[in-house]
RNA sequence: GCGCCCGUAGCUCAGUGGAUAGAGCGCCUGACUACGAAUCAGGAGGUCUGAGGUUCAAAUCCUCACGGGCGCACCA
């Protein structure tokens, strides 16, 4: 497809050339139309400069058409002037055909770019705090985050996924706190009412319980002072991040890096970042607090660092967190942020700024709130209640291919319903099946097919000249395309909407024409067609880390 | 009050400034005596929230209004 995008741009350009007209090549576009019926490709160059040219676009694209024809030769069999200026180009089907033998050879790999040229991505995502297990919005920003990465490394990148743990400060303490009340009652004392601000979650009492089995006798119940707090706030962040990333790689997702605020605190990030900002003139000191001068920047106001009573805000770890982004060679840095931390942009774009980098290499992308919804009503949480819906039930409830589909069906930035009803349906209703079905018919029909053929692969590409072969193969083609386009856009959703007019094109194919049949020569053309196509639905699936079964 | 996101079919959502705005679910009609009916063929359903503007061309870009969500800490 980019071949034949590439030589009808330069059969466009030459023929203004020849006739004297400046174009730059970046307005002539070549694309695939929204519609049926406008060919294959279609350009609407010539209603773009029939101003500057002086001439009725019509008019000008049916004068393009002989040249463009004699340039273009075998590769197109149509092109058409249509519409007020259009030129709609139709392919070849034979040239389109090739894309079968391009697909085999390469396999898993068809599609992929080199695009990214090595260039090295860091993308952070879920960071969720460790002080409960992980809610349904942690799941989304996991699916996006993590597919996103296997879309970058297709598309010729070194793409890592990192978790940032902040696993320092007052929260820790809180779940310290909270650790040590759960041990009282485990130890018969009666703890009423809860505390205001104390996390209530259940979950804390099996932190309680395994800290207790650990440590039977090296604790006072009765003196709990901050050193306590502090030791258990550790052991209990450390037990349940731990779990969240259990929880994570049940659910496909694995990273690379690790990062720890309490590791950064403890190297003296959080000083050197103030003690830079400051050599650059960036901080000033005002009311015995010390502020970042971020609206240098653009943003909204300036940032406290420090605090009047001393202490850091949490700006700064992050801020260190952040430039050490950079500083570790990664060319291009995406985070994705839960829909509370919009505020933070200006911020970090501001710091990102000062420290000399390029802000618009700092990427953050907001990954907008998930409402479950069953039979129509919006299913409640409230964290503050302890009362929440957590991805390990989720994954429990609809299984782990449903929830990652459904999650990044979405454009990511857009508030979503997550519908428990339909998630859960392993019937028709449900969309994930409706492409895994199609790789299981393929699977069924390639298995028949070997059983009874082990002799070398022959096949003729014009023998595919049927309408429903055509849409498949050209279907097929367009994957790079879609597969470039994800990364450019960073737009998971791209990948279910193709794959689903894949599993489209197939199963029309599939029910209007025989694979298995008596001509050997045909029989063997759509032998090819379906693996190829069963080549596309294992590599977009693969990288949305859904997973493609045989049967079903 | 200020900032960000959103407003598209009954519902959930796609939609790269281009032609007659699409998909899934739901609803209606039809199709299994050859490879898997978790499928296919077809139908009904729209003032793209509204009003201006830019453009040969606007759901898309700009301005204003209306409606919904989320942020606006010397919290993390």
């Amino acid at each position: 497809m980019d071949i034949a995008r590439e030589s009808i741009t330069r059969a466009i350009e030459s023929w203004f050339t020849a006739h004297d007209i400046h174009a730059d090549s970046e307005r002539i576009e070549v694309d695939v139309p929204s519609e049926e019926g406008h060919g294959d490709l279609t350009s609407s160059i010539c209603l773009k400069i029939a101003k500057s040219v002086r001439k009725p676009p019509r008019a000008l694209a049916e004068d393009m058409l002989p040249e463009l024809h004699k340039q273009l030769g075998e590769l197109v069999v149509d092109i058409e002037a249509a519409g007020p200026g259009f030129l709609n180009f139709t392919l070849a089907t034979p040239w389109l055909a090739e894309v079968i033998n391009d697909i085999r050879a390469q396999g898993i790999l068809y599609g992929h770019s080199r695009w990214g040229q090595g260039k090295r991505i860091l993308i952070e995502f879920v960071s969720a705090n460790p002080t409960g297990p992980l809610v349904i919005v942690s799941g989304r920003a996991a699916a996006v985050g993590d597919t996103l990465a296997r879309i970058f490394r297709a598309n010729g990148f070194i793409a890592d996924r990192e978790f940032y743990v902040n696993n320092a400060g007052n929260q820790i303490i809180k779940l310290g706190q909270a650790i040590y009340l759960r041990m009282l009652e485990l130890h018969g004392t009666k703890v009423e009412p809860w505390p205001e601000g104390i996390y209530p979650g259940e979950y804390i009492i099996d932190i309680a319980r395994n800290y207790l089995e650990k440590h039977p006798n090296d604790w006072s119940l009765s003196s709990p002072d901050e050193k306590l707090y502090v030791e258990l706030g550790d052991f209990g962040a450390e037990y349940l991040r731990s779990f969240q990333e259990q929880i994570l790689r049940r659910f496909g997702v694995e990273f690379e890096n690790w990062i720890y605020e309490k590791d950064l605190r403890n190297q003296g990030a959080p000083e050197s970042i103030i003690e830079r900002l400051g050599k650059l003139g960036w901080v000033k000191t005002e009311e015995g607090a010390k502020w970042f001068l971020s609206t240098r920047f653009g943003d909204d106001k300036d940032r406290v660092l420090v605090k009047s009573d001393g202490n850091y805000t949490y700006f700064v770890p992050d801020a260190a967190y952040h430039a050490g982004k950079f500083e570790r060679g990664y060319d291009w840095v995406i985070d994705l942020l839960g829909p509370d931390h919009h505020g933070y942009i200006g911020r970090m774009r501001a710091l990102v700024e000062a420290l000399g980098f390029k802000a618009d290499h700092l990427e953050m992308m907001i990954i907008q709130l998930v409402r479950l919804v069953r039979n129509g009503e919006v299913v409640r949480m409230s964290k503050r209640g302890g009362q929440f819906v957590t991805l390990e039930q989720l994954i429990e409830e609809v299984g782990v291919d449903p929830a990652r589909y459904f999650f990044l069906e979405r454009a990511p930035n857009t508030p979503m319903d997550f519908d428990l009803g339909l998630a859960e349906l392993k019937s028709n209703e449900n969309p994930v099946y409706y492409v895994q079905y199609a790789a299981a018919r393929i699977a069924s029909v390639l298995r028949q097919w070997r059983e009874s053929h082990h002799d070398p692969f022959v096949w003729n590409v014009d023998l595919l000249a049927e309408p429903l072969e055509r849409r498949l193969l050209f279907t097929l083609a367009r994957y790079p395309d879609v597969l470039k386009r994800a990364a450019i856009d960073k737009a998971p959703q791209y990948l279910p909407k193709y794959l689903t007019e894949l599993a489209a094109a197939f199963h029309s194919f599939y029910r209007q024409h025989r694979i298995l049949s008596e001509d050997p020569g045909l029989t063997m053309a759509r032998v090819a067609l379906s693996e190829a196509t069963l080549w596309i639905i294992r590599s977009g699936l693969g990288l949305m880390g859904i997973s493609v079964p045989e049967t079903m």
